[in-house]
DNA sequence: AAGCTATACCTAAGAATCTTATGTAAACTA
DNA sequence: TAGTTTACATAAGATTCTTAGGTATAGCTT
């Protein structure tokens, strides 16, 4: 990863997949969870995040909740109906596309 | 693939990694390339693939050579030896990427 | 001969998605 | 009390793409 950022397009896909198996998450436990999982390899940057989380609602993908936690506020998105639908879409156009892309870095030198 | 189109930033790496394979290849010729070894899944528009064989030039990784064949003009590109150190680095870099979503993408629903 | 498709290059406007930098504010830690 | 962490946010700029053109030759069909 070239200082370990995205590949643009997958942070959508990675958040509605974060979304998918926790029922409700907010902004700065995304951040933090996906360091936790990939060991640090890869850091969502909030100048990404919450502007794609704010269009996920826009679209409306996720609904939000806003709690007091510890005296401070925070976000909580979950996923509509129509963003459960738009996740596993967006999975398997993901899925595809890496499976296609195996295909190319997987060629021999000197194919055909 | 929405509209069988790329996920930004693997286009250049695709290019590299045919390059590295062909001894020498033009424009044209890696569009359909790319749209047979993909069954048509990848469509790299010209518009895309002609300012990033310019920007790979002008980097130094690739060499141009124009050849005039059957009286039209083709403009053949090569690896230089930076482009093909270049090529190493983003293939790794793609690979360890894929990894890293795989990780993600492979996620258990109700995890921890 | 005219018209269509394929070959082969190109650019420019705009969209989308990111990085980087910055701001606010509360809670925790040294 | 100063620095870090938590938690939200936006805005400028960079990058990379899509879309939509443009030029020109070759080959095929009608």
């Amino acid at each position: 990863m070239p200082d370990s950022n995205l590949y643009k397009g997958s942070l959508t896909t990675i958040v509605l997949k974060l979304l998918s198996g926790n029922d409700k998450m907010y902004g700065y436990e995304i951040t933090q969870k996906v360091k936790e999982l990939t060991k640090g390899k890869l850091k969502i940057t909030e100048g990404a995040l919450y502007p794609a989380l704010h269009k996920l609602e826009a679209e409306g993908l996720l609904d939000v909740e806003v709690l007091k936690v510890n005296n401070r506020l925070r976000k909580y998105y979950k996923l509509t109906e129509k963003g459960t639908k738009e996740t596993a879409s967006k999975l398997n156009e993901l899925e595809e596309f890496m499976e296609t892309l195996r295909g190319i870095l997987n060629l021999n030198p000197k194919f055909g």
